[in-house]
DNA sequence: TTGTCCGAGG
């Protein structure tokens, strides 16, 4: 063997070399015993060179070529020697199955299969994994079983891999019990058995068969080794448990495992799920090798956990790491720009979104449709929504809370029904979309229809998030008792909800209720800064100013302080941020006098300052002077003078838009000639010709 | 010749 081998190196290195017919005859004969001893492309080459050469008409020599060929996954090249044969061995079929299922090429892996079958050959232990795989990839379970079949007829269930194949063919098209039987039948298992079977069982949400299992490895003499670990710590991400997780990093730790991608993306991911950014960082950045999933993994943590900004920056830091960013990147750092509404980055990554031609991917769409609709271009939220297809319940959702939001209740509610008449099924998600449509279009008997049947005809209890959209659509329509009748019902109401109807007896100016409210929500949630600043308000409204300056007071001796109200506005890629009465921004003096002009051609129009609005004890001239600094005011007077005419102002500001506000910059938007979009807490005003899109509404 | 990790909507 040496010396023919010793033939074949010689040849291999110079192909012009004379070699004998007997010396090639001898080394080709070799080959076909040990086509492993060729270990590159470039040798399979000169070996089918030489076959052309001496022996071309050979069917066992072209399919060792073949063989060879596929060993290094050149399909192309396999396939053309393949054509040539009439009849092909036992060799050739095997080797071209193996190789369409290396290329992922399933289809025609399996028609091989079938093609090898009809012709008499019979299969065996070196080709059922790749008929197998094939199988598991096209969920093609009758296949599958056939084979499995055609397995048991030949005896060679017994082996090993084909066995382990089949468990996995099994788990994929999740049949556990098939799983269960084949790995029971086997006489020999390895590691790789028991590991497909927990994954399996793991995958298909058998969670407590697959702990049990990997306890169980330890009695047949195997440790879980990384892909054990990997297939179990999506367990504990999935039900929250941080202390199981942290465990199983400590043994991670003790074995060194901590080196491989897989396991330090599961514990990345673990952490996210379980609410410990900071650790699912440390994970990765201890992580030295690092792929586009283990990026993928920490920058779709902080997104979730609404660390936006992190998120972002890890995402440049990736770019400029030069790791190639793929769909799944995308899709987990654009809700960062839907949530912090930066829309040119959402248009940049737009933009390279469909350089990348990712465009089509349904993930990406549906966050593309979100992030526009955030960001006030309701538009173009709805033409991508138009291209996508085969869209999701995920993408109906994106676009009927987009419509819910920009005030669209017609919109988002023939959406829905269109979304239900192609089969799509809502889930909680989307039941809160449309009770949010309704809420923010006052549509009361369609809410509480939505509402009341959401548990007989979708089979969704109603959560958290319906009964506060409930309660913000009574509340926002002045059914205040209604609304209190509601949470009353809920097991344990949060602060969050009674705050809702909190600030609608603000609006509708009901104070008895509001103390009731407030004593519910200090009872819950004693540190809530928002209700202890309504509180003070409706109080000041009612000219109690007293009472809210003791409520100040507690604040104070409680250490809370509120957030200021501010506005923001991005103009030329830079975002300008107002903070009533703060006169910090370059332009101050400019930006007064240009309300100075508005205001006068206002007052001209009729309008009327509502000083109602204005929360402090100061006579009414000094309020009127209060409310045009309002920050929204202000942000949109800047916006008319730094853009050209015509120019839509898109404004986002932190708390609910003022009524003597929506007042006036309805009048802005017709002396000026634009459409003002303003973008509060809870939705999207679009401001045109002096009216408003929310109706009165909002 | 078999097996692992990440993703959209409130």
């Amino acid at each position: 063997m040496a010396s023919t081998l010793g033939v074949l190196e010689a040849l291999l290195r110079n192909p012009g070399a004379i070699a004998t017919k007997l010396e090639v005859k001898q080394l080709l004969k070799a080959l076909l015993k040990r086509p492993g001893a060729i270990t590159s492309a470039s040798e399979a080459k000169q070996l089918h060179a030489q076959i052309l050469k001496h022996n071309p008409s050979s069917p066992l020599y072209t399919s060792t070529a073949i063989c060879v060929y596929s060993n290094f996954k050149l399909l192309n090249q396999s396939l053309l020697l393949f054509k040539t044969l009439q009849s092909p061995p036992s060799l050739a079929y095997k080797s071209i199955i193996k190789c369409y299922a290396v290329n992922g090429r399933f289809v025609e892996s399996l028609a091989s299969f079938v093609d090898m079958r009809a012709s008499g050959n019979t299969p065996d232990h070196s080709v059922f994994p790749s008929v197998l795989k094939a199988c598991a990839f096209l969920l093609d379970l009758r296949l599958g079983e056939a084979v499995h079949g055609c397995i048991i007829r030949l005896g060679m269930d017994v082996h090993l891999i084909t066995g382990n194949a089949l468990i996995n063919m099994y788990a994929k098209l999740q049949t556990d019990s098939s799983v269960k039987k084949v790995f029971e039948t086997m006489t020999t298992r390895d590691i790789i058995s028991w590991n497909t079977v927990i994954a399996g069982n793991a995958q298909n949400g058998l969670h407590e068969d697959a702990l049990a299992m990997v306890r169980e490895m330890g009695g047949a003499g195997l440790k879980p080794d990384i892909f054990t670990l990997s297939a179990i710590l999506p367990i504990f991400a999935q039900y929250v448990d941080v202390d199981k997780g942290r465990e199983i990093h400590g043994y991670v730790i003790r074995y060194g495992f901590d080196k491989d991608l897989y396991v330090a993306s599961s514990l990345i991911n673990m952490y996210s799920r379980c609410a410990r950014v900071e650790d699912s960082i440390r994970v990765f950045k201890i992580t030295r090798q690092r792929d586009t999933i283990s990026w993928n993994s920490v920058i779709a943590g902080c997104v979730q956990n609404g660390m936006f900004d992190e998120g972002l920056r890890l995402f440049r830091q990736m770019l400029k790491d030069n790791v190639i960013p793929g769909s799944v990147s995308f899709s987990s750092i654009m809700p960062a720009c839907a949530h912090l509404t930066t829309l040119n980055l959402g248009k940049q990554l737009h933009g390279y979104i469909m350089r990348c031609g990712f465009d089509d991917n349904v993930f990406i769409s549906s966050s593309l449709v979100d992030m526009y609709a955030k960001c006030g271009h309701i538009r173009t939220a709805g033409w991508i929504f138009g291209g996508i297809k085969g869209r999701d319940m995920v993408s109906w959702t994106a676009m009927i809370m987009g419509c819910a939001l920009h005030g669209y209740a017609e919109d988002a509610i023939s959406l829905f029904e269109q979304m239900k008449l192609e089969g799509i099924r809502p889930n909680h998600v989307a039941i809160t979309a449309i009770l949010t449509a309704c809420s923010h279009a006052g549509m009361i008997d369609e809410g509480r229809r939505y509402f009341d049947r959401m548990t007989e005809e979708y089979g969704i209890r109603p959560g958290l998030e319906h009964y506060a959209a409930m309660a913000d659509l009574y509340s926002r329509k002045g059914k205040l008792n209604d609304a209190y009748q509601l949470i009353s019902t809920m097991t344990t109401p949060t602060g969050t909800i009674w705050s809702l109807l909190l600030s609608a007896c603000r609006v509708h100016k009901n104070v008895d209720l509001a103390e009731k409210v407030a004593s519910k929500i200090f009872e819950v949630d004693p540190e809530n800064i928002g209700a202890r600043v309504l509180l003070s308000n409706i109080y000041a409204n009612d000219g109690r100013w007293k009472e809210a300056a003791k409520v100040r007071m507690t604040m104070r001796n409680m250490g809370i302080r509120k957030n200021p109200a501010c506005s923001w506005i991005e103009v030329k890629n830079k975002i300008h941020t107002f903070i009533a009465d703060d006169k910090s921004h370059p332009l101050h003096d400019e930006i007064n006098i240009a309300l100075c002009e508005l205001q006068e051609k206002m007052e001209l129009a009729g309008y009327v300052a509502d000083t109602s609005e204005v929360l402090h004890d100061v006579d009414d001239e000094q309020k009127k002077y209060l409310l045009y600094g309002h920050s929204e005011r202000r942000a949109i007077a800047f916006g008319i003078m730094s853009t050209p005419a015509g120019t839509t102002i898109r404004v986002i500001k932190n708390i609910r838009i003022c009524v003597d506000c929506h007042t006036a910059i309805k009048l802005i938007s017709k002396i000026v000639g634009r459409e003002i979009v303003v973008r509060d807490n809870s939705r999207f005003h679009h401001f045109r010709d002096g009216e408003c899109s929310c109706g009165e509404y909002w």
